[in-house]
DNA sequence: TTGAATGAAAT
DNA sequence: ATTTCATTCAA
């Protein structure tokens, strides 16, 4: 396999995480880390971990201390291994604790919407009868050396059901936007600035209605959170750039993130202050022990209510539809009116275009209030865990071994929290500390402090990070990123 | 490495 | 219009 490519997240050697955590510094004192992680360096905020992604995270460093010889791909075959025998009540913990982080995600960025690097390189599936005819072709697509990889299986659960919905709308204007990740740009509000630039409806992109399931569709995320540059700028400036390569592996020890503009006014160079480096969060913090122990049931009470339901009305949507010609940009266009059929039920929240209602409308505004069900029930992470599949070595998930969390029980804080953001108070927490609320963080899952482990203190997930918006007066991570000097 | 989500192809 | 696949990206 070899992709050239270079595809960020597959450097095996330099990890972004290894290290990036472990700065004790960091993690003690001040400033830290925590927060900075959740921007990518465009400013666009970090994807929710799913729930095996917060198995690894914790996971991970003990397996890959008992074997240091390995290397990251290997560890990371462990803890694959680990999480398919895990038993599904183990893993209900941690999909619970990735379905509160998505929501408490949501929330925060309502609008937000995940654009992958638009690839060009895609292989057309199907070759097979179908002949070769279009081979002939291919040379743009040439890149693919090795199509093989067969893997993905299809997952024959039915666990999800995910129904998606196709859509595109952002057809590429500028030569370039092919290759960046967000689609347009440059426009509408380029230069918002700053600042509340959704205020009010913000849908301009609205290209998303798709009229599937998919989330809503935000226009990209640079422009409501970032607030400088346009993203195509900052392309052209090179900062980043996608993908593939640049791997400005942590480094930087953390240049002032003067800017964030958002109240005063800062700002200055754009370019310094968010994307950086993101050191990695630690682990959300647990608090609820005991809870519920059961293990199995009990987690679900979720009713996600939250939502907002805000589709009720949703007026037309439109586009996303159509990808192909279109071209709009503007996008609002109308076109036609379907609604979508009531068929499928929309997911979760769903409201493409602003919403509108009051609410939503401030966007960041809400958020707090939109708290979703604050399900936290963390169940113990392994109770009782299965066999040790692997035996070589260490102990398998449930073993005691981990550190940080106490299988049984204990933490005391006050798990009660409420909604992810919660924290409301003005009483900023300093990064999400984990007993209050933490910023975005779950509560959960991190190492209870008891333990201490070196870096117990704090952990919380960062999400939140705030981003620069100036939005609001009360947003809520606008607190503890201050308070975390972040800006 | 799993899984969520996307975007485009296939149906 | 809906489903399926390939790809990205979270750590």
């Amino acid at each position: 396999m070899v992709h050239f490519t270079t595809s960020p997240q597959s450097d095996a050697d330099s990890p972004v995480f290894n290290d990036v955590d472990l700065d004790p510094d960091a993690a003690g004192g001040d400033a830290n880390a925590l927060t900075s992680q959740t921007l990518n360096t465009d400013g666009t905020p970090k994807r929710p971990m799913n729930a095996f992604m917060i198995f690894a995270r914790r996971r991970r460093p003990q397996v890959s201390a008992e074997n240091q010889s390995m290397r990251t791909g290997d560890i990371s075959k462990i803890l694959s291994h680990e999480w398919k025998s895990m038993l599904p009540a183990d893993k209900q913990f941690y999909l619970t604790q990735a379905k509160q982080l998505k929501e408490a995600f949501n929330s925060k960025y309502p609008d937000y919407v995940y654009r992958r690097r638009p690839n060009n390189t895609r292989k057309r599936r199907k070759p097979d009868s179908a002949t070769p005819s279009s081979a002939g072709a291919n040379t743009s697509d040439g890149v693919e050396s090795s199509p093989d990889a067969e893997d993905a299986p299809p997952l024959p659960n039915s666990a999800h059901s995910h129904s998606s919905g196709s859509s595109s709308s952002h057809s590429h204007r500028y030569p370039f936007d092919s290759t960046h990740r967000y689609p347009s740009s440059s426009s509408p509000y380029g230069s918002g600035f700053g600042a509340s630039s959704y205020g009010s409806s913000s849908s301009m992109y609205s290209g998303g209605g798709s009229g599937h399931a998919r989330t809503s569709s935000y226009p990209y995320p640079g422009d409501g959170y970032r607030t400088y540059e346009s993203p195509r700028s900052q392309l052209l400036n090179a900062t980043y750039f996608p993908p593939y390569d640049n791997n400005h592996h942590h480094s930087v020890p953390s240049p002032p993130p003067s800017s964030h503009l958002g109240g005063t006014g800062g700002s200055s160079s754009p370019n310094s202050g968010l994307r950086k480096a993101q050191s990695i969060p630690s682990l959300p913090s647990f608090t609820g022990g005991p809870c519920s122990s059961s293990g199995s049931q009990a987690m679900h009470s979720h009713h996600h209510s939250a939502s907002s339901s805000s589709s009720s009305s949703h007026p037309s949507y439109s586009h996303y539809g159509n990808n192909s010609s279109s071209s709009s940009t503007s996008a609002n266009s109308s076109s036609t009116s379907t609604p979508h059929p009531a068929t499928y039920s929309p997911p979760t929240r769903y409201s493409p275009y602003a919403s509108t209602p009051s609410a939503s409308s401030s966007a960041s505004t809400s958020a707090a209030s939109a708290s979703p069900a604050p399900v936290y029930s963390p169940g113990p992470p392994f109770t009782s865990v299965s066999p040790a599949p692997y035996s070589s070595a260490n102990s398998p998930p449930g073993s005691a071994s981990l550190p940080g969390f106490p299988t049984s029980s204990s933490s005391s804080s006050s798990a009660s929290s409420q909604s992810p953001f919660s924290s409301s108070t003005p009483s900023y927490t300093p990064r999400s500390l984990s007993g209050g609320g933490s910023a975005l963080g779950l509560s959960g899952l991190g190492p209870p402090s008891g333990g201490g482990g070196p870096g117990s203190g704090l952990n919380g997930l960062g999400m939140g990070g705030g981003i620069g918006v100036g939005v609001g007066p009360a947003d809520p991570e606008f607190f503890w990123r201050t308070d975390n000097k972040l800006l």
